[in-house]
DNA sequence: CGCCTACTTGACTTACTTCAAAAACAGTGG
DNA sequence: CCACTGTTTTTGAAGTAAGTCAAGTAGGCG
């Protein structure tokens, strides 16, 4: 349980220096700590949240509708994020959010958080810098779905979320979690499925990278950040150092 | 140069309710107004800028500069909008501004801006809930260029700046100023010239609405808004009503 | 008038989608 | 433990939408 706080300062300080007043009030939110089955929504689209959501553990995902039924997938969020912080000030949910693995997700009450950046406006623009975080990876994948070949389309996704998993700590040696099906994988990238199996057979083949049982392993960093014309400027983060595989 | 503030405080009461002495605030910011040709850069990626700018009239950018050379566009924004308020508290521009169009820019300290924010923490947070806005609609752009065949994908384009420049009182009759070449249609969509003119062709067939001059024309709104797969709600305004052409 | 840029159109090529079916895998219950 | 069901992944073959290439037209400006 105080895992949930200190999975979010280590976030927040990760790109905003905070004082030891900051981290306590933080620290006296209320959290309250759900379980999510794989694909289970718990943010629907026209939802008008009074919680803030923070990722404890797994994966989950920010998608539309389509008029068809299908979903687009927006972003995925690993443990620490705060995946609609933007309903803090939207009224209404234009998307929603759903588990992608297993996942355990915090609740924070928007009435003790706005509280809180009265009290330490600090807290307030780290929080605030996180959703400018977010809308700096929308438009990466503005560019990433609209201008890149599918292979690279492909590649720069998987170092984007191998670079943020790893400052996330949640990478060990050459390898970390990432429950998504290929399905998810089209819908995120804007390919068919069989375009999808071809694509990541390519990349599999050229030995940078695999996925499989749930698991990204990245062989061959320089090699995958070459194919996917990755460079994680537009993460902003402090720390610099890129993955040493 | 009264215009400036009043086309800031008008956006923002689009969506926040701001008292006399909110706005009193707004109206003792330094704003310094430069005048720039069409497509001339005013903010580079890789700058960090200390001001934050405001645009007073015309249509300005936003852009990747892709391994190429050539360029993602990622937003267009309109008189009253920041279009880079996110350069508050993200160091370094991860994209490009340049004018489209002729363009009037205001220019705004940091500085100042924190000194208001702190002041009037109601002007701070429509800051923060125009930089969401933002993001609500970088969101729709990746469904937009993913998700949507090609003629809705620019339907919609054209959906979303026809409601958007109605929004700002840019809108006289049925038409408003759109200075967007084919070229820079496709570098925002995702698509080839030749499947540019072709698809904007095929538009004007329709009758929905017509290109030409820089003027955006919407003759048929219901229709354009069902061949764009088109609902505003992810704009967030609180004015609801659509255009009655 | 001639140059440059922006738009238009046509013919050709290909990368991706669609469709279809098989193989691998996970979960369930006997 | 294995048979049965449903889901996810893999592969193949065929069709097509969109990209590329190339040439021509129109419009704006010195």
């Amino acid at each position: 349980m105080e895992k949930a706080y200190d999975v979010l300062i280590r976030n927040l300080c990760e790109h905003t220096a905070l004082t030891e007043e900051d981290l306590a009030e933080i620290r006296a939110l209320t959290l309250t700590v759900r379980d999510f089955e794989p694909n289970e929504d718990f943010i629907r689209q026209g939802d008008k949240p009074e919680h803030s959501a923070l990722v404890v553990s797994g994966m989950v995902a920010r998608y539309h509708l389509l008029a068809g039924g299908g979903r687009q997938y927006l972003a995925f969020h690993l443990t620490g994020d705060l995946p609609d912080a933007q309903g803090l000030f939207i009224d209404q949910m234009d998307h929603g959010l759903s588990a992608l693995g297993p996942a355990s997700v915090a609740f924070i009450p928007h009435r003790e958080l706005f509280a809180a950046f009265r009290r330490r406006p600090a807290f307030g623009e780290a929080v605030w810098r996180e959703t400018l975080l977010d809308a700096a990876i929308f438009r990466e994948a503005i560019t990433n779905n609209s201008a890149r070949p599918m292979q690279a389309r492909m590649a720069h996704l998987f170092c984007e979320l191998f670079y943020r998993a790893r400052a996330a700590q949640l990478v060990r040696g050459d390898r970390c979690r990432m429950p998504i099906s290929l399905v998810q994988l089209g819908e995120t990238l804007g390919m068919a499925i069989a375009t999808v199996n071809r694509t990541l057979a390519e990349l599999r083949r050229s030995g940078a990278m695999d996925l499989r049982e749930g698991e990204l392993i990245v062989r061959k960093w320089r090699e995958l950040q070459r194919l996917g014309d990755f460079s994680p400027a537009y993460l902003h983060l402090k720390r610099k150092s890129p993955p040493k595989v």
